[in-house]
DNA sequence: CCGCGACATATTGAATGCATGAATGAAGTT
DNA sequence: AACTTCATTCATGCATTCAATATGTCGCGG
């Protein structure tokens, strides 16, 4: 790996964000993370610097960072446009798939089936971040790869949180049985129709939910267990 | 502004990559350039690091940052991709622009007319931008916002070269008008089309280009994709 | 009693210094 | 003569230090 100090806190504190370690509106204190990490305050910077670059934190000048709190809405408009590069990789994929690809794409959607069986929330949310990404593999544009993997980590605290929610599991599974059949198929329309409304109603759902939380919990300011 | 040393410079060496000032595949010294801006390394630094997340440089370590060379085939990619957050953002706009969106869209628009009527590629080539930006904003996403205009801006050095070829000014311009068309009558469908097609042709000339250089000239020195 | 202003403190922003690792050149060996 | 190896040099990466500014508190005046 020989991955650099800095490279290794960048990864550190991006994975405490989304994994909600960092609460999204905290205040990342410099000192106090240079003395958590056992390293000068210089690399923190550079880490923050590049999260602040992606958008997962926002740095006011002379006031610190914070970690961003995208909002309901923005997190919609997050998944929105999600739904519409992953439509596209769906369509490219359905064109573009070799062997290769195909074999990665069953053969993780099989994963999936397991986990989805038994039930497996942790398990299955693993193995569905495998599948699409296969997806975005096949559809052979990386820089569209790229992006659309940029997107799906930062979406990656919302979308766990529905797993949980009835069904949803065997729903999803479902909807990717279709997809696939889609994609090997080569047709590409109904590949690109399918992912957007998987991905979609995952944002109608987080709307939903976030309507729930809020006539069930007016002060509930941090993250709620559940 | 009132921008901090580290952001101006952010700013000053982003835009000297996307000018070509900077050339694809050049070594950026942190010293040489702390020289040139008459600052210490550290905002070079924190300047490099950020431009590092974005995508506009490459550091490894140890060896330093070398400006991105995206190589034509990442550039059409791009060039997709572009096409398609574009087309989604004027389904959107053609559904919930607002009055002063419409205002806007259309005063762009005029601006572009004036300067294609007169043959100015480079008002025009600024005007293109600003109209661009109003279809984004009339979206009303505004994460979608963000991420085309962040596009828009690591495309600019290519999209640029094309405005010179033959009557493509003409003929973008004749494509905006029916963009402009579809989005004020709402109709979502059509203006997703148009702008997918007017962005799309973009990176097809685009290759169309590159075929003609990469005739002409075999040992051109940095480009090479693949 | 409330509001405004000045000062102290703490935190960020920038500069400098030092160590490590990579690139380059020379010398020796095959 | 070419290849390998070692030493030297220089840029990068991190730590430490210095400066500037925002915030919070205390005091004074209305």
């Amino acid at each position: 790996m020989a991955q650099n100090t800095f490279q290794t806190l960048r990864d550190e504190i991006e994975n405490g964000i989304v994994t909600g370690e960092f609460a999204p509106g905290e205040r990342l204190d410099e000192a106090q993370l240079a003395a958590r990490f056992g390293v000068s305050r210089t690399p923190i910077r550079e880490a923050l610097m590049q999260l602040s670059a992606i958008g997962l934190v926002e740095t006011r000048p002379r006031r610190g960072a914070t970690v961003v709190d995208p909002g309901p809405n923005r997190i919609f408009e997050m998944f929105e446009v999600m739904a519409q590069l992953e439509s596209m990789a769906g369509a490219l994929a359905a064109r573009r798939h070799t062997e290769e690809d195909r074999a990665a794409i069953l053969k993780s959607h099989a994963e999936c089936e397991r986990s989805a069986q038994s039930g497996e929330t942790d398990s299955y949310y693993y193995n569905n971040e495998v599948f699409h990404r296969a997806i975005y593999a096949a559809s052979h544009s990386g820089f569209l790869e790229e992006q659309c993997i940029a997107l799906h980590r930062r979406l990656r605290p919302y979308r766990r949180l529905q797993l949980r929610v009835r069904n949803r599991m065997k729903v999803s599974f479902g909807e990717h049985a279709a997809i696939v059949e889609a994609i090997l198929a080569g047709q590409a329309d109904a590949a690109s129709r399918l992912l957007r409304d998987h991905i979609a109603v995952q944002g109608d759902r987080f709307s939903d939910l976030i309507a729930n939380l809020d006539r069930r919990s007016k002060p509930g300011a941090g993250s709620q267990g559940r």
